[in-house]
RNA sequence: GAGAUUGUAGCUCAGCUGGUUAGAGCGUCGGAUUGUGGUUCCGAAGGUCGUGGGUUCGAAACCCAUCAGUCUCCCCA
């Protein structure tokens, strides 16, 4: 046979226990965030037929969806997922019987055929953290979407992360304000995204690229360039309605959010934020790290209150938020948050010889039972050689349990971040274990 | 989808304007009185110089093609 060269697809990665131990913290975290606020898990398939998923997200991002080549061209073509919120949609549709408001979430790989990019956190397999809530129009959930990502970014040791929100029905009303038609505000609002990236002289050389009237991008222009709070905005779109309702809904989910603790320092409202996606209708929110501009958003998500009416007939108001541990992570690293770990192993028990090996698997054993993770080396080879294994592993402890010991009933244990060690009875090394592991 | 850049040992790289058997550090493995790692000392293994073609007496180096990685833009988690 020969040898086939051993690569990953492209995009995507492997994950060693060094990462994994540090993703599954990350992961902990959230979980024990979202059943804190009544969210309960569900998983979807990887698999979706492709007309589930196409269309919904916006003409761009439908090309990223990665077909499977089975059935193409029926109505049975499938695709991987291309995030969670879509197949979440289809799920309400298909259990009217769900008792709401109906919050779940949903941590799961997804899939995008674009350009990989693992210094900007982007990759073409990543996991989305999901949480929704379908059922309630209230702004109180919108709130708990965004005090959740507070919670778990401060959890993880995040500070300067800054969580910016808008609402879709300002932006409709701008582009109304600015004498535009309906159709326009995707493609204004892809621009004037770029804000947070470039001045706004060259934003208006990009509306101007677009061919949009000079006397809108003037007016556009006016509201975005003097950082208008919510206030004054409310009084210049004062015969908007449509805006003046996203004003409402952004002071009511500001006085949420002040009243479910979250810091202030931690949000904004920004009028440039707009999010790529279609299916979103009222308030959109975003998470960056203003010093780590170059990593996309770490979460991201949004009310879209009509995209289960396209399974289900009848429209279901919902809200919801992706946290991206792979963007989360990617951060963590570059940030230096992530101590190396090689292992949970926190005491690694000597073996001497072969017939010294029981006693050694017995107080193995005991350490298991007192609930501390132990392994015991396998076999009896040079203690040279065992010592050594524990510190590549940076294992805390090392139990050294000879001859001396078994006569006297007692077990040697090696700090091995200090180096000292002392002979010790049983309960005293689970003591000291247990104390500074 | 547009542009840029890199490819030499497991990893990080050196290799000057083309000139003998391609180097270093780290890592790996072995050894320095066999109940002690992390420090030190000694030794060893490990390379089709991404791949294919061309120029040349001679190519890791120059030219062309190709593949792969990385970065920026776009967009997003």
């Amino acid at each position: 046979m020969s040898q086939i060269k051993p690569r990953i697809f492209k995009g995507a990665r492997d994950f060693l226990p060094e990462q994994m131990l540090h993703r599954e913290r990350i992961l902990d975290v959230m979980r024990k965030v979202f059943k804190k606020y009544g969210f309960s898990p569900i998983e979807t398939p990887a698999i979706e037929y492709l007309n589930v998923l196409a269309g919904k997200y916006g003409e761009d991002a439908d090309r990223l969806i990665y077909k499977l080549n089975y059935k193409t061209g029926t109505k049975d073509e499938a695709a991987l997922h291309y995030d969670l919120t879509v197949p979440f949609s289809r799920v309400v549709a298909m259990n009217p019987d769900l008792v709401l408001p109906f919050k779940r979430y949903q941590i799961q790989p997804v899939w995008r055929a674009d350009r990989p990019q693992p210094h900007q956190g982007r990759f073409r397999e990543f996991y989305q953290c999901d949480v929704d809530a379908v059922g309630s129009k209230s702004m109180l959930i919108d709130a708990e979407m965004v005090a959740i990502t507070y919670e778990v970014l401060k959890e993880l040791g995040f500070k300067d992360f800054l969580i910016k929100i808008n609402n879709r029905k300002i932006l409709n009303g701008i582009t109304q304000y600015a004498g535009l038609s309906a159709d326009m505000t995707q493609e204004v609002c892809r621009s004037i995204d770029k804000l947070d990236k470039m001045p706004w002289s060259e934003v208006q050389k990009e509306l101007e690229e677009k061919e949009i009237q000079s006397d809108a991008i003037d007016k556009l222009g006016g509201l975005l360039t003097q950082e208008l709070d919510l206030d004054n905005l409310s009084q210049t779109l004062t015969d908007i309605s449509i805006a003046q309702e996203g004003i409402r809904e952004t002071q009511a989910l500001f006085s949420y959010l002040d009243q479910l603790g979250v810091d202030s320092q931690n949000y904004t409202f920004d009028l440039s934020l707009a999010r790529g996606l279609d299916y979103y209708t009222g308030p959109i929110f975003e998470t960056k790290l203003p010093n780590q501009p170059h990593i996309g958003s770490l979460t991201g998500g949004g009310r879209y209150d009509q995209l289960i009416g396209m399974f289900a007939g009848r429209d279901l108001p919902s809200v919801g938020t992706t946290l991206g541990l792979d963007r989360i992570f990617t951060a963590m690293q570059q940030l230096e948050m992530l101590e190396p770990l090689m292992t949970s192993t926190k005491v690694l028990v000597l073996v001497f010889s072969d017939e010294e090996m029981p006693h050694s698997i017995r107080l193995a054993s005991k350490l298991r039972e007192a609930g501390i993770e132990t392994e015991i080396y396998p076999e009896a080879t040079a203690l040279k050689k065992q010592f050594n294994y524990a510190n590549k592993k940076n294992i805390p402890f090392v139990a050294i349990l000879g001859e001396e010991e078994i006569r006297k009933d007692k077990v040697t244990l090696k700090d091995f971040r200090t180096g000292k060690q002392a002979t010790l009875d049983f309960s005293e090394v689970i003591e000291q274990v247990k104390k500074n592991a």
